[in-house]
DNA sequence: TTGAAAGCGCTAACAT
DNA sequence: ATGTTAGCGCTTTCAA
C-alpha cells in the first residue's frame, strides 16, 4: 500500500512534461514566456529581455509598452533560463568565522542565514555557506577557491571578515562583487555594507542607564576586531563624556560573545569592593551570562545590578529579570545584504548607496532599575 | 570614491561572460559539462544522464566508466540546465500554520526553516514557505493554489498538518509528492515522514523522573491536533501505567506550545492543596513560561518543582533554573524532510521507505531534582 | 533602435 | 543498451 502510493508519485514526476494531455495541462494554460510577452507588446523578444534588463536603445514609448503586456501576463523571468543564457550562476556565498573562539553568538548568525536564505529564494538564487578560520594566513586565497569551485556570483562578508580591508582590497581587485554586514566606520565609505547604527545604539542604552541614575558602569566589550561591536563601546563612551563621567574610569574587559564569556567577566568585574550598579554587555549571550553569574554570586536583580545587552535575542525575553536590550533587526539584515548583492549584480543604480543602517530600537524589560 | 569602487564591481559583472578574453578566463578552465563526461568514458551524452538520473538500461561496466569519468573531471549536474530541459521547477514549499493560536513556537519553526532551507542550496532547489490557517475550509484547495501558482515540485507538512488526512488524501489524488514533518502513529503508515519518536521521548522523560522519586505529577500538554505532542503524552502514560501509577488521576491542560501558555496553564495546575512536584510541559517553551510562572508564586526550584520539557530549544539551556529537557535535533528533521522529497522527486529507491526516526537524548540539567 | 539567430547544459522523445 | 535530435526560456552576438 504505501509503496504503491510513492510509485503514483514517481511516475507522475517523470510524466510530467511528457505528451501526455493531463487534466492538469488542459485546465491552466502554461506559464507565459518572453515570447508570449514579445508577442503580446509586439515587439522582438530581443527588445523585451533588453527592458527586462534596464538595457539601453529602447524608446520610452515601447519600454511602456513591453512593461504593460508583462503586467497584463503576469510575466515572471525563468531565472534558471536566464543564468543558463547568462552564464551566472545565481548562488552568493556567505563568509563567516569557523573559529570557534571568535564566531559570533548562533542565534546572530542563524537570523543572518535564516534571513538571507529567505531573500534568496523569490529571486531563485541559492545561498552556500563558508565557514573559515579568521585567523588562516590564506583566508583569502581559501574565500577565492571557494568562489571558483562554486561559481558564486558574489559574496556576503559577515563580522570580523566586514572589516577585513586587505580581503576587501582583493575582492576588488578580483572584481568579485560583494557586501559587508555591520562593517565598522573605517571602511564604509569603500564597501557596499548592511547593518544597524551601533554607536548610536550604545548611546541610547547609556543615556537610559545614566537617566535611571546609575554613574558606576562596567562593560563587557566584544573581540577587538568586530568594528561594530567596538561602535557600541564607542557610544557608550560618548554618552558618558557628554555626562561629565569618564569612560576610562570604568571597569572594562572583553569576551567572545558567548554566555560563558559573559559570566565569566561578570565575575571579575562584579568582584570588587565598589562595585559597579549597572553593567553594560557587547550582546544578549554575554548580558544572559552576566545575569547567570550575579544570580550565583546572590545579587538581587535588578535592585542590586542592572544588566543590559545588545541583540534582542529571543533568549533575553525570557531570562530572569527579562532584559532590556537593544532590538537588532538581524534577519532583516540578511535580507538587505542579499539584496542588495543581487542589485550590483544587476547593476541597479540603488547599489551605489554605501552604507545602509537598518533601525534599532531599545526594549526596556525589567534587567535594568532605577538606583538612587 | 565610493561610487568609482563600486563601478568597477558593475562593470565587470556584466562583462563576465562577455567577449573580452579576461585572465581568469586564460587561467581557469571551464566547468566540465555532461559532453566532457561523455567524451571521457567514451559514451553519448544520453547514457551519462541516465547514470546520472538512476536510470534502466545501463551496463553494470559502463555505468562504472561514467561514474569514474564523472569523479575524474569533478563535474557536477548544472541544476539549472537540468530544470529547464526537464520541466522542473527546482522548488519546494514548506507548508506551516499561520493561525497564531496553533503556531509552534518559533524557535521550532525557524529552526525546522533553516535545517530545510540549508539542505535545498547544494541540491539546487528553493524553498517558498507557505502559511495557512489550517481551519479554513478552503485549505487544501489554498495549497493547491500555491503550488500551482509557484510550479512547486513538491511539498513539506508540518504540524498540524501533517497529520491532516484529508489533506495528505487530496495531494496523493493529485499527484502532488510531499513528506510530513512529525507526523503521529495514524499516518505513518501513508506517508513519507520525518521526525523522532515522540513517545519513546516521553517514557524516557517521565522514567527519568519516575527514578527522582516523584509520584505526584501535573502534565501541560499541547493542542490536540498536533499527533507528535499527543505521542509525547502517550509515552507519559506508559511509564505511569508501568510504575503502578494512574495517568488519569494527575492533573492535565493543554497549552498552544507558547511561553505564555506554559505560565498560564502552570498556574493552574500549581494553585492547588495538594501541588505536584513534577510538571511536564509538551514542549520547552511552555516549561520555560512555566518555570517563569513558579518562581512568581515564590516556589524554589528545583526544591519545591520539578519542570521539565521537550526540545531542548537554545532558551533551555540559559534560563534559570537549566532546563533538563528531551533535545530534538529539529534542523536535522527540516533537512531529512527536503532530502527525502528530493528523493521522491528523483524517484530514489531510498524514497521508499515509510517514517524516519531521528534520534532523541534526554539533556539532564537542574530543572528537575531527587523529591524525597 | 530593433530583431534574427546562435547557443547555455541538460533531459526526453525517438531512433537504432 | 545506447545514440541522435530537439528543444526548455533566456541572453547575447551580429546584422539591419
Amino acid at each position: 500500500m504505501r509503496v504503491a502510493g510513492i510509485s503514483a508519485v514517481k511516475a507522475v514526476v517523470s510524466r510530467v512534461s511528457g505528451p501526455t494531455v493531463t487534466a492538469e495541462a488542459a485546465v491552466k494554460k502554461a506559464k507565459p514566456t518572453i515570447d508570449d510577452v514579445a508577442a503580446l507588446s509586439g515587439v522582438g523578444r530581443t527588445t523585451v529581455s533588453r527592458v527586462l534588463n534596464n538595457g539601453p536603445n529602447v524608446r520610452p514609448e515601447v519600454r511602456l509598452r513591453v512593461l504593460q503586456a508583462v503586467e497584463a501576463l503576469h510575466y515572471k523571468v525563468n531565472t534558471q533560463a536566464r543564468f543558463l543564457a547568462g552564464g551566472r550562476s545565481q548562488t552568493l556565498a556567505l563568509v563567516h568565522a569557523s573559529d570557534p573562539d571568535a564566531e559570533p553568538n548562533s542565534y546572530y548568525f542563524s537570523g543572518l542565514e535564516l534571513g538571507a536564505l529567505r531573500a534568496c529564494a523569490p529571486e531563485g538564487f541559492r545561498l552556500l555557506m563558508h565557514g573559515l578560520n579568521q585567523h588562516a594566513l590564506n583566508r583569502i586565497e581559501a574565500i577565492f577557491d571557494f568562489v571558483r569551485t562554486h561559481h558564486c556570483d558574489g559574496v556576503i562578508l559577515t563580522p570580523p571578515f566586514s572589516d577585513d580591508r586587505e580581503l576587501h582590497q582583493a575582492l576588488l581587485t578580483q572584481q568579485i562583487a560583494h557586501v559587508a554586514v555591520s562593517p565598522g566606520e573605517a571602511v564604509r565609505r569603500q564597501v557596499v555594507g548592511v547593518g544597524m547604527d551601533d554607536e548610536a545604539a550604545g548611546y541610547e542604552l547609556t543615556r537610559y542607564l545614566l537617566g535611571l541614575g546609575h554613574q558606576r558602569f562596567a562593560f563587557i566589550q566584544g573581540l577587538e576586531n568586530h568594528a561594530s561591536a567596538e561602535s557600541r563601546y564607542a557610544g557608550y563612551g560618548r554618552a558618558l563624556s557628554e555626562a561629565g563621567l569618564s569612560p576610562l574610569s570604568m571597569a572594562t574587559t572583553r569576551g567572545n560573545f558567548t554566555f560563558r564569556a559573559g559570566a565569566d567577566q561578570a565575575v571579575r568585574l562584579l568582584n570588587v569592593p565598589q562595585r559597579p550598579t549597572a553593567l553594560i554587555c557587547a550582546n544578549d549571550d554575554m548580558a544572559t551570562g552576566a545575569l547567570f553569574a550575579a544570580h550565583r554570586m546572590g545579587l538581587r536583580l535588578p535592585a542590586d545590578l542592572s544588566v543590559v545587552g545588545f541583540d534582542d535575542t529571543p533568549v533575553s525575553e525570557v531570562v530572569w529579570p527579562p532584559l532590556t536590550t537593544i532590538h537588532q533587526p538581524i534577519k532583516q539584515i540578511g535580507a538587505r545584504a542579499v539584496e542588495r548583492l543581487i542589485d550590483l549584480l544587476n547593476g541597479a543604480e540603488s547599489a551605489d548607496a554605501g552604507f545602509e543602517a537598518v533601525p534599532h530600537r531599545l526594549v526596556v524589560r525589567e534587567s535594568a532599575a532605577r538606583f538612587e
